[in-house]
This record gives structure tokens, C-alpha cells and sequence, in this order.
RNA sequence: CGGGGCGUAGCGCAGUCUGGUUAGCGCACCUGCCUUGGGAGCAGGGGGCCGGAGGUUCGAAUCCUCUCGCCCCGACCA
């Protein structure tokens, strides 16, 4: 390919609307140009990316024997009501109307669909195991996108769904795909964790996420170093910090107009790992909880949410109304209203504690829980860097992530509603079970930027570079040295190996810093003085190393580089 | 949806507070000369409804009101 042919607009200076790098380098490098929020052209460069990320994926998923298909992006809203999601679902799903009136969306995703083909084309236990994926667009009128593409209102995405007959399968088809997901992230050359997931509302049991590391991600991680735990920090657990217990007599003690753990346990000289903290939360349902946690932790309100659904603070006078006493003093001991479900931090289990005395200017001295008060014992807590690991007890670290992946175990979550059937050998009418799994390739691409990028630009993995070279003559109206790039780029197309020549009529200074930006992992360079030498340089992007080699051993030398890569 | 910031040439910005010639700078672009190993130099040139609408004023990029868009933080994220 030649540079002079093709749409490269590379720019000097930073776009001010791009802050994650990845978001900064894909416009400098002339890879994408935004159209609106969240909606970018891909330009040739950005193109040929995806392609090779999605080559890969597709052998990967060949591999497992999944089948491709596609699936329209503008669907009927009846499939959606049938699951109940054409409710459930908010402003996030774009809907409109076609000429006769009639409602339709346009596809955030694609299980009622795919479900929807299952219910009338498989029939029998012997149809099945099935993997069907797309990779198609998807629509969602995200309420904020940001970070470039790493959050669009339009994207692409890998999705893949599984019908199998039983548990059994699905357990296997999981694991197909865990392991297609490990080879594809990792030829792309990027670094990433499996961790576990919430399954949340897209229904099932069990779910997990795969994660490239970045500071430009939207999710956080633990992961222990030692054994491997690795999940996400809405439901990742730690060993909270165990204090030895101070003895205290039970008691009620005066503090006058102190509420705050901060104010009580600086009054009373005790640690704030001493105190309980009480909070009400009133549930979606308008029912009143008491979450408690401990004094030096704080709630986890994605945890708080598996439990008992959505919630929201209790207002101050709501707290008045329910527990008669003002925020700051309320607690799990001698409440007004026995009838409050509480709900407490698995570390306050053992040990005394102060906290409220649901008395207006008093706290409560000496509480023991379980003697003194009974709660629903929950994982409720936010956990921190270094806390130890529930099942090596090594420290855990805490890491940024961009979400590049996901599996989750549906069940017969869409199966059931949208009659998904099947006859087992029995003649039995049974539900298939589902999986569902995706992959966001541009995701893929900008993470593997965040990993792999320099103060020159981008260091593309060979495995999804645009090219996997690019030839650099340097004076193009030099004939020996245009002779040479030509038996080059000759060498290269007979080695199978894509390149891009950089044919303009331009300073050097140039080519260098476009290639560099640019990034592609390997540079031809062709000077006129080195060529009288009989030479040419091979620079390796990443490592800067050049190396000289005679024109006619170039593309021989690049290729086995390709291969040690 | 809440909080903050920003809209002036393709890109990056100054000018706005304190209204007043023809709206300016760098890069990019076009022409010519020169130059060819890290975004050169000289000379000449083109390009602006100052996001939009309304208002105040003799006069608005600048002041006021409304509106649209983009970015960041948060909420949300099936």
C-alpha cells in the first residue's frame, strides 16, 4: 500500500477534546475522527486494526466451532416486550417507529434475537450443542460516552450465544469460550485477567469479565499476585484488617451533638475500627434497612445491591420518622422499629463494639453482636490495596481495567419467555439453556494502545498492526534508492508480508515521526549514503534497535523478526 | 440526570474581564525558490456568519437572556 494513495491524516499537535492516551493517539495517528459524542469514522488505518482483531477472533471462535451468522440491528419491539426488557429497559435503548406506526429499537445487544431464531430452528436434543456469534454493531444511547472509543454510543461487538441441553453443557460451552477468549487476548498481545463478574441484571449465575489493565478503564480489579483470585471490585472480597478487641463495659455513654464516627471516636479516645457505623437505606420498594458496617470501612453499594435490590439513603426526617431518633445516633441495639431488616459487615461478627444508642446525644458502649443485636451476615465492604486474600492471604493489589471481554451463564433466562425449546430423549419439553459472550474489538484495539505506546506514539503487537511494516525511502527522486524500495516491496508482497510505503515527497523528519506515531512495529529505512554501502536499516519500532542488512535480505530479515515477535 | 469547563480558520490557541479601525498568532494548506537522515528556510497567497437565536448599545467575538454542541467528574452502563 502507498502512503501517498491512502487517508492518513496524522496531526502534530493533541486534539483538546482526547484525554486518554489511547483516545489522543488514535486521532493523532489518523485512525479515527469523531462525528458526534460517542460516534467515530474509522479511517483506513483504524479499519485494517479491527480487521486483524477480528480475523483472529473469528479463527478463534471457528476453533471452538461456533458458526457465524448476522443479525439485523433494527428488530421489532414485540421479541423485547416478550422478555419484559422493552420495559426494563430505560433511555439507553433507542427506540422509534416505522411508517405503519408500529415500535421498534435498535439493537443494544443481541439475546432476544438470537433466542428468538433458536425457538424455531432447533427442535431436539440432537440439534444441540449450538454457538452461533456475530460481530455486528451495536447501538446504546449511553448517558456518557467518553475516553475516545472506549465508550461509544455505536460499536461493534463479538457476540456469541450457546444452546445447550443441560447444565452440563453450558458448563462446556463456557469453558470453550473462556479458553477461545485467553488465546484471542493473548495473540492480540494483550495483558489481561479473567476475573469474576457480577451477573447482574443479564440474569444466570455465574459471569466473568476479561480485563486489559490501563488507567484509561472505567473498572477496577482485585488481584492477588500469589494465587491468582482475581475479580471485580463490586464483589471482590478481601480479609478485612482484624483489630484485637477492646474491653469495654456495656454502657450507654453522653456525646453530646457527636455523630460522626470521626467526632464520636475522637471524643471517647477509641479507634474507629471500634465503632459500628449504621446507615438506612430504604429499598426500591420503600422498605427500611440498616446496613452495618464497621467504623474504618465503608459500604459497598454494588454489594448492598445483590442483596436487597436498588436503594437510596434515607433522608434525615425519614430517619426521624422510622427509627425516632436523629442520623449520627442511630444503631442496631434498643431500635423503636424491630421490624428493620439489618443487614452487617461480616467483620463485625466477633469483638465490642461502640455505636448509637437510638437515643438523641447518647452512643452505646460494649455492644457485642449477636448478643445484643441479630443481623443478616453479608460481604458488604469496600475492599483495599493490600488487604490480604481470602484464600492465600497474600496482599491484593488493586488495578484499573478496560473491560475487553465477557461470559456470562444466562440459564433459560431468554429461553423460557421466548419458548426456546427443545424434546429430550424422553419427549420431554425442556427450556434450552443459554450462555451469552462478547468481545468489543475496538475495546481490544485502544487497550492494546494503553499497553503499548511511547512519547513518539503507538507500538501496535505485530499480530494487529495496520501493517506489519512500513517502507521508508527516504528521497524518493533518488533512483537507487527508489530501485531498492521497489525490489523490497516486491520481496515483501512474495513473503506475504502487508506493508505500507511511505512514496511522499517529503522530508525525512516526517516520515520518521509518522511512522513512529503511526506504529507500526517494523521500519525499512533506505538512505541514499547507507545504500552506497550496499545497506539498508530495519528498526524495531518498540525497541528502537536497528539493524543493517543488504536490500535483498530486508523482507527475509522483518519476517523472521515477525516470528520471534 | 447533577456538578465543572470549553465553543474564535482544518488543528492548537490569543483576544472577551474593561464594547470602538480591516479579528490575530503558530501549525497545516496553495505558488515559487531552496532543501532531503528526525515534523527545515525564504518570499508570496487563500481560508472566519467569533456555535446559533434574540436583546442592550451609535457600535457586540466582547455585555444580558435563551438555546445547541463538545469535554471532564459523578450517577447510569442488560
Amino acid at each position: 500500500m502507498r502512503y501517498s494513495k491512502m487517508l492518513i491524516p496524522t496531526l502534530k499537535e493533541t486534539p483538546s477534546e482526547a484525554e486518554a492516551v489511547s483516545h489522543v493517539l488514535m486521532i493523532r495517528g489518523g485512525y479515527i475522527r469523531q462525528l458526534a459524542a460517542g460516534l467515530y469514522i474509522s479511517l483506513p488505518l483504524f479499519l485494517r486494526v479491527m480487521e486483524k482483531i477480528n480475523t483472529i477472533i473469528r479463527q478463534e471462535m471457528s476453533r471452538i466451532g461456533a458458526q457465524e451468522l448476522s443479525m439485523p440491528v433494527l428488530h421489532p419491539a414485540e421479541v423485547w416486550q416478550k422478555t419484559g426488557r422493552w420495559e426494563a429497559i430505560g433511555d439507553e435503548m433507542f427506540r422509534l417507529k416505522d411508517r405503519t406506526d408500529r415500535d421498534m429499537c435498535l439493537a443494544m445487544t443481541h439475546e432476544e434475537i438470537m433466542t428468538w431464531l433458536a425457538a424455531r430452528e432447533l427442535r431436539s436434543y440432537r440439534d444441540l450443542p449450538q454457538m452461533w456469534y456475530q460481530i455486528q454493531t451495536k447501538l446504546r444511547d449511553e448517558a456518557r460516552p467518553k475516553s475516545g472509543i472506549l465508550r461509544t454510543r455505536e460499536f461493534i461487538m463479538k457476540d456469541s450465544y450457546s444452546f445447550d441441553a443441560d447444565e452440563e453443557g453450558l458448563k462446556k460451552s463456557y469453558e470453550l469460550h473462556a479458553h477461545a477468549y485467553h488465546r484471542i487476548f493473548t495473540r492480540a498481545g494483550l495483558i489481561f485477567y479473567q476475573v469474576e463478574s457480577d451477573p447482574g441484571m443479564m440474569g444466570g449465575t455465574t459471569a466473568h469479565e476479561f480485563m486489559a489493565p490501563s488507567e484509561a478503564g472505567e473498572d477496577d480489579i482485585a488481584i492477588c499476585g500469589r494465587c491468582g483470585y482475581a475479580a471485580n471490585v463490586e464483589l471482590a472480597v478481601s480479609v478485612a484488617p482484624v483489630h484485637p478487641t477492646v474491653d469495654m463495659p456495656f454502657e450507654e455513654v453522653h456525646t453530646p451533638d457527636m455523630r460522626t464516627v470521626g467526632e464520636v471516636s475522637q471524643y471517647l479516645k477509641m479507634q474507629p475500627h471500634s465503632f459500628i457505623k449504621s446507615l438506612l437505606l430504604i429499598t426500591k420498594d420503600g422498605k427500611p434497612v440498616l446496613a452495618l458496617v464497621r467504623g474504618d470501612e465503608e459500604l459497598h453499594e454494588k454489594k448492598m445491591q445483590y442483596i436487597i435490590g436498588l436503594y437510596r439513603p434515607a433522608h434525615k426526617d425519614e430517619i426521624v420518622d422510622i427509627l425516632g431518633v436523629e442520623a449520627g445516633f442511630i444503631g442496631p441495639v434498643n431500635m423503636k422499629n424491630k421490624e428493620i431488616r439489618v443487614i452487617a459487615s461480616t467483620s463485625l461478627k466477633s469483638g465490642l463494639y461502640a455505636g448509637g444508642a437510638n437515643k438523641k446525644d447518647y452512643h452505646l458502649k460494649g455492644i457485642n453482636p449477636e448478643v445484643h443485636f441479630q443481623a443478616e451476615w453479608h460481604d458488604i465492604r469496600v475492599i483495599h490495596e493490600n488487604e490480604k486474600c481470602v484464600i492465600c492471604g497474600a496482599p491484593l493489589r488493586i488495578q484499573r481495567v478496560i473491560e475487553i471481554g465477557n461470559i456470562f451463564k444466562l440459564g433459560t433466562k431468554y429461553s423460557v419467555p421466548l419458548n426456546a425449546v427443545y424434546l429430550n430423549k424422553d419427549g420431554a419439553e425442556v427450556p434450552i439453556i443459554m450462555g451469552s459472550y462478547g468481545i468489543g474489538p475496538a475495546r481490544v484495539a485502544a487497550a492494546a494502545i494503553e499497553q503499548n505506546h511511547d512519547e513518539n506514539g503507538i507500538i501496535w503487537p505485530v499480530a494487529i498492526a495496520p501493517f506489519a511494516v512500513t517502507v521508508l525511502p527516504l528521497n524518493v527522486s533518488d533512483e537507487e534508492t527508489a530501485k531498492a524500495a521497489d525490489s523490497i516491496c516486491s520481496a515483501l508482497t512474495a513473503k506475504g508480508i502487508d506493508y505500507l510505503i511511505d512514496d511522499r515527497d517529503i522530508r525525512p523528519g516526517i516520515k520518521f515521526k509518522d511512522a513512529d506515531l503511526t506504529g507500526i512495529p517494523f521500519q525499512i529505512v533506505i538512505g541514499a549514503k547507507t545504500l552506497k554501502e550496499g545497506l539498508v536499516e530495519i528498526k524495531n519500532r518498540r525497541t528502537k534497535e536497528t539493524t543493517k542488512t543488504a536490500p535483498d535480505e530486508a523482507a527475509d530479515f522483518v519476517s523472521n523478526l515477525m516470528i520471534v515477535m
